[in-house]
DNA sequence: CTGAAAGCGCTTACAG
DNA sequence: CTGAAAGCGCTTACAG
């Protein structure tokens, strides 16, 4: 159907090889020929095939993402900026949407194998045992995104999640709180789960606040799971007078949950999230967020992907640790003891 | 670098076209044969190239979508849908992610067609003269969805607008509403922008109520615009009782500066918002919206798209209207004309 | 049931 | 500056 090389070159009066070189912008093409082929392309509405290129050329120009959950606005967000960045520099996307499903993870690792992506970006930790030996034999260059796995092997683009944990933690101890209730991630997960309550302990330990476990709880990062989460809280003997959810999804759940109850933020209690999503702005009061760099953290992942691709010196060799930040809106207040408000 | 059929066929001591046999599940192999072949497989960890099987097969399964914003509630339940759909049918998506840029998107549409994907789904429909030339003279299936640009030739799947439009406007006003006023999308859309509007004038019109200039505004359906729009709104000489917007993102907008304007939702005025997107839920009080049947319509997009690639009997015609549904959340009360409520 | 050979649509040494 | 030919990694008639 579509035209091809040959088509052009036969319209052209010219051989293939002559027709490729001006395809590829090549010098020592008279001046004449190059015209002459440029007019059949336009003729004939030519584009070359992509594929055929991909196999002579053995670069796809593809990236595979896979991504936990397109829905969530943490993780659209870096993705559109991946796009964008991927966009830019002449490459394109293929996406997986992997919801806590093994499986289609492994089935789509192995069709980027088959499609023989340049390259892959993970923004997931919770790996398999064929998971992990399949990227580990995969020789395809693989970079994660906000996320750490255990392995070694890989570099990760990432924020100290401990640490940003630990100053959420201490901005609402800061503020005068010492009940402070924890909406954690899966503990599977060592970037989200592990490491962010580990900051969130050490926080109140270096402050000689006890860790209650009454306090503690885990959820799915969703909005759903902070709701039900923040539900049981309320349901406790002694409730917090603040919460730290290690995801805005879920801080928002919690906050929800909290009106519906009857109780306000930040007078009753107070909420701070995690991620730095659009959500953040979107919601009432406007919810202050342990804030990742997201849109830097897109750059820098496809960036960094595209030096390992291309052997570049500038590859890192080693976890690329971005800022984290917070951002205070309205859900945080101060806590007097006594009923009093400050 | 990775192994290919030839080492495979050396190594099982047979000739490729029995490989490549084995690997399409051809009968007529012998059993030893077929194990000798597959036991090679294993052990060099042979995948078998896409790239050259596409050139041959001239089948990439691979589907180009093109959405406006990836970080919008609406687009990225739709997107994630369409993946899960194509998935399980063996497809793969190519995401090109266009903010308002016509250049990104005919860029895309060229790689799209030197990638020889198999279909593409459209989301947006504010095409540009070069965009429109290039679709119709693509010969690729294209299908669009959640949208219908005037052109003829391509099959839409969409709610009726216009009447989803009309219902919300007639609902706000079967709740005693008069002073109405309507956030608006972008008028050069013909289905979100123009379409919603008529519904919105002609329920007026129904219930002889005049349409209002200052009660008419369009935005560009994100969240800020909806604030904007409602700032404006609010600093008119008499302010709308009820509000409706086209997206639920303009909705929630609308909504948040209600709120930081120390008026209440719904009890100072009702907001009904427009798409059903999971935001509904997440903000307070939760947003009554005149909902389409997201997760329908990407199955649906993706299952014609499927038989328009396969020339399938099934494939559609014309437009697939889907049905559109109001679901009545929290943001709206009925307006009694003195001060008292209902 | 099995294999040699042509061909998918390009690019790239190699010659001239 | 230009072209004939080989080759990228597969599949698929065609023979046997």
């Amino acid at each position: 159907m579509a035209p091809k090389i040959k088509d052009v070159a036969k319209k052209a009066g010219v051989s293939v090889t002559t027709v490729s070189r001006v395809l590829n912008g090549e010098k020592y093409v008279k001046d004449d020929l190059k015209a002459r082929v440029q007019r059949a392309i336009d003729e004939l509405g030519y584009s070359p095939s992509h594929i055929a290129r991909s196999l002579v050329r053995k670069k796809t120009n593809l990236i595979g993402v896979i991504v936990p959950d397109v829905t969530s606005s943490f993780y659209s967000t870096i993705l559109s900026t991946i796009e964008k960045t991927a966009s830019i520099n002449e490459y394109n996307l293929m996406v997986c949407n992997i919801i806590e499903d093994n499986d289609k993870e492994l089935k789509y690792l192995q069709i980027f194998k088959q499609m023989r992506v340049d390259g892959i970006i993970i923004m997931h930790e919770k790996l398999n045992t064929e998971i992990r030996e399949l990227i580990h034999k995969l020789d395809i260059p693989i970079i994660f995104s906000s996320v750490k796995p255990v392995e070694q092997k890989f570099v990760s683009v990432i924020i100290d999640d401990y640490a940003a944990a630990y100053d959420a933690t201490r901005y609402l101890i800061g503020l005068g709180h010492s009940r402070i209730g924890f909406i954690g991630g899966d503990m599977r997960d060592v970037t989200s789960g592990q490491n962010r309550f580990a900051g969130y302990k050490q926080a109140l330990a270096d402050c000689a606040i006890e860790a209650i476990g009454d306090y503690i709880r885990f959820g799915d990062y969703k909005t759903q799971s902070g709701y039900e989460i923040m539900k049981e809280m309320l349901a406790g003997d002694v409730v917090p007078t603040a919460v730290f959810a290690v995801s805005d999804d879920m801080a928002v759940g919690a906050m929800n949950c909290i009106h519906d109850d009857g109780l306000r933020v930040p007078d009753d209690l107070s909420v701070i999230g995690f991620d730095g999503s659009q959500l953040t702005e979107q919601v009432r009061p406007r919810l202050s967020s342990m804030e990742q760099p997201i849109l830097e953290m897109g750059i820098v992942t496809v960036d960094a992907l595209l030096a390992l691709i291309s052997g570049n010196e500038g590859a890192p060799k080693k976890d690329v640790i971005l800022k984290h930040k917070l951002v205070i809106r309205d859900s945080c207040k101060s806590y007097v003891n006594s009923s009093t408000e400050a």
